[in-house]
Parts: C-alpha cells; sequence; structure tokens
DNA sequence: TGTATAGTATCTTATAGAAGAGTTGGCGGC
DNA sequence: GCCGCCAACTCTTCTATAAGATACTATACA
C-alpha cells in the first residue's frame, strides 16, 4: 500500500517498486517536505495522528512511527494530551545546539554583538560556491562581526549567505543576537545540521587588534556550514575564538 | 503490569508506584543492566525478540521497542532475518565514532602510534580524581604516546585510566591502535559517549621536540572524557594535534 | 552443484485502550 | 442574575499487543 498523496508509487505494487520505502518512511518524507515547505509555521501545530493519518490513508500507529522519528531529530516537539509542534528556534534553543563555546567553568555563554558589525553583499568566490553548493555567478551577503562575553571580545565571526535564500537581509542591522531563529521566522530557513571543522590557530595583526589580544595569542578557528531541513547549505560561518576564554565543548555519542 | 524479573514492580500495581515507568521502559533498563553486567558478550547475538518476549512476560512489539532505543543509541546492531547483536568496538568503528580528527581533504585518518610509548602506574592526583570521578587515594595508569599520520608524528597523547578498572592494562604493552576495542574485549568497559573539550594552544619546546615542528606551532589540545553504558567515567584522554596535518571535523544535529 | 523450501529472525502495519490536558456545562451559593 | 467549583466530555498523545510481510540461513533434493 502506498500513501494517497503520493500517486507515482500508487499506481504500481510496492513490491515491484526499486524505490520501495515502507509506509511510514512514505509519511515521514511527506512530512518532511511539507514541513521544508512550511505548510506550518515553526510553533504551529500540526495536524492531530488520526487527522494525519486519515488524510494519508494509513493507520494512526503509521503516522505515530514516522512523528516519532521526526521527534528524535527534533523537527517537532510532542506534548502528550496537546499536540504536535513544528520545533522552532528559541534563542536558548539554537544557542545549546549548535553554540558550542562554554564558559572554562563550564556554564553556558551568551555572547552578544559589538558595534561596528558590517554586512555586504557581493558575487561569490569559487571557494565560497563549493562550500554553499552553488552555481556559478551566485551573490552572498557577507556579515563580519565581533562577539562579547561578558563585555569584552572573544570571537570574530564571519557569515556568508546566498542572497537568493536571503534577499534583504542587509538590510536588517543591526542583526539580532539569535541568528538562526531569525532566519527561521524571517525566511524559513530551518537549520537542522552543521558540520563543523576546527583548527588550531594564532592571532595575527588584524585578529589581534580587534580581539584585544597580543599577536600570537593561540585561536580556535572554526568553519560551520549550516545544513537546513532538505539538505540545502544555508550558511557559512567562520569563526576565531580565544580560548582562554572560551571552552568549545562537545558530546559524542 | 511488570516485568517478571523486577519483582520490586510486580508485587505493587504500577499505577500506584511512584517509580512508575512504562514496561517498554523496564524491558529497556533490564536489557542495559545486563549488558553492562556482561550477559551477552560484543558481538554475540541477544535471544530473539520472541524469545526475550516469552521470558519477560511482555509482547514482542514491547521487546522491539525497547531493542529499538538501544539501537539508535548504538549499544546494539539489529540484522533483520539473522538477528540482534550486542555492538562491539572494531577497530574501524571506533575511530569513525569517536575519533573525529581527518585529514584536511576530509578523509579519514588512520593513526598509527610511534616507537617510545610509556606506561606507568600512580596515584591519581586532585583533578583526575575529580574529572574520572574517583575516591581519593585511587590509583591511575598514566600512558604516553606519540601517534603518527602516514609515518610522521601528528598527535601526543596521554591517556589515564583508573587502575580499578584496568588492572593489568600496564603489562600489555605494546597497546593496539584501537584502545577502545581492547577497554571492551579485555575488561568489559564498553564506551558508548564521550565528552571532549578543545581548546587552541601552542607548541612548548617539550612538545616541538616529540612533534617535530617549531615551538609556537597552533597546536589543538583536546580533553576527552569517555563514558561507559552505566555513565561511569572510564578514560580521561589528552591529545595535543597539529591541525596542519589534522583537522577536527563534527556533525552536530 | 545449483535450486527449492522450510524455519526463524526482524520489520511493518493495524487496533484497542490508557493517560494527559483542556473545555464545557451544570449546579449551588451569594 | 452572577460567580466559582467540579464533573463529564472530548481531544490529544502514549502504551501495549497481535498478525502478517520481509529477510536471511541452512538443509534437502535433483
Amino acid at each position: 500500500m502506498a500513501l494517497a498523496t503520493v500517486p507515482t508509487m500508487a499506481s504500481t505494487p510496492v513490491e515491484e517498486s526499486p524505490h520501495y520505502r515502507p509506509l511510514y518512511r512514505q509519511v515521514y518524507d511527506s512530512l518532511v517536505r511539507q514541513i521544508a515547505e512550511g505548510a506550518w509555521r515553526p510553533g504551529e501545530a500540526l495536524p492531530s495522528e488520526q487527522a494525519l493519518a486519515a488524510r494519508l490513508g494509513v493507520s494512526q500507529g503509521t503516522v505515530r512511527k514516522a512523528l516519532d522519528t521526526l521527534a528524535v531529530e527534533k523537527l517537532i516537539e510532542r506534548r502528550q494530551g496537546k499536540g504536535t509542534y513544528v520545533a522552532e528556534h528559541t534563542a536558548e534553543r539554537s544557542l545549546f545546539r549548535f553554540f558550542k563555546l562554554t564558559l572554562p567553568d563550564g556554564t553556558r555563554a551568551t555572547p552578544t554583538t559589538e558595534e561596528g558589525e558590517t554586512v555586504r553583499r557581493r558575487a561569490a568566490r569559487a571557494p565560497e560556491l563549493k562550500r554553499l553548493g552553488l552555481a556559478p555567478g551566485a551573490s552572498v551577503v557577507e556579515i563580519n562581526r565581533v562577539r562579547s562575553i561578558d563585555g569584552s571580545p572573544a570571537i570574530l565571526e564571519r557569515i556568508l549567505l546566498p542572497v537568493a535564500l536571503f534577499p534583504d537581509i542587509d538590510k536588517r542591522i543591526p542583526l539580532p543576537n539569535a541568528l538562526y531563529a531569525l532566519y527561521q521566522r524571517e525566511y524559513g530557513q530551518n537549520i537542522v545540521a552543521a558540520e563543523e571543522e576546527l583548527h588550531a590557530d594564532v592571532a595575527r595583526r588584524e585578529d589581534a587588534k580587534r580581539l584585544g589580544v597580543v599577536v600570537g595569542t593561540p585561536l580556535l578557528h572554526i568553519e560551520r556550514v549550516g545544513i537546513g531541513v532538505d539538505g540545502t547549505r544555508v550558511e557559512w560561518r567562520t569563526s576565531r575564538c580565544d580560548t582562554r576564554r572560551l571552552v568549545y565543548a562537545v558530546t559524542l555519542s
């Protein structure tokens, strides 16, 4: 049996299809696509399991299995007796999930942006096209800012965004503290995963000046690509961090 | 209804118990405990879902739900038509899971140990007791070794293990490449998670000599605590890595 | 030596009832 | 009439079970 909303599969018996996927997987794919398309806004409730089951022509338990998967992937949240909600990036949450820098004592750090933030639009260069998976000729927005902890500079950030996804973001300065919430709320770009690459480096003259440290201070250099629901590469962020002030802490499992 | 193998719960109706846990959760706990106790060796097959269900007096679906959870936590592996197996740390796997250093082009790095590895036993110091959650007076084994990529040194490693958990590990030199597989196979210590803290640092004289780099070279300093199935802190590992040769790459989700 | 076939394992789907959370309406007191 | 309390109802997700489908292995057989 195939989903009523997937007519291309409904026409042939699933057993004969080379792209066979279990029913609950089809439901999962369908829901992911709809969430990606913004059928429900973040924070909004999805139809109930029964309603979804009826609409898709499967049983409630099958819908439930798909929703379970979405829940562990943090795309949705469920509350017994209330409903199922599309996850939203609150300021708190997105920091907890993707911001791995903590204070040396292990407590959460909440950085703020210094004066002098710059936003400009320009053509993307070759490595940027590659990292963001863009077609040649695409434009990007480049944001540069200094992030502070307890009032003194600790991180240099450079953020690259495809203009195609964020058409007017250069008119939104000063940018809010929780960028991912902005991406989600204003541009429908929901970042669900991130690939990070870390190097050790030392502060050069320009770094030293902006961070208020001496040349040669060790810096943690972080390259991050933010991934959207459908695998789109949404953001490329480069951070250079003074790790005497902040520690990169991550739990592998 | 409570598990037949959990008599403390079976005596009172679950509804009245303040420690109420769903059946499938009780099954899960029971299985985790048994795996931790080594009821089945790593790589060995568990009884079938039906057999477990019969033994525990629940339905196959309930056992399955518990096994599903164990599977996402990577404590077990399942193969349709074959059976369910206790996960084992093969050399390949443990590297993929907890070794986040890759070559600059993104391919997997397989380090080897240089000559000159040292293993010694001594009393644990205060910070070590704290990190490993040991009682005062406990002893540790300290391992120091240089790890190489393509034949040239890239990582300095210092490993601390509680002697209580690894009684005779100092007699096993040279240690194998895949330490976590050794922990699991010979000492029943199955590492399922790890907490890592990363700093940027520069090479001091001793580092420079052992790694063959100049003093002042940026180094990535990694502190890792390995966590066992029941939350025990099994290993404290400190790595100092030349990130011109290796990159720390991690995917957050 | 290759091919059915039986048996046993996990995987998929469906259904029924329990438990949580809010809403509504009745009822008594003021 | 108006307010407050509480039980009943209805909606939700959660739990537990059962039955059939699918996958793999080994054995019997031509």
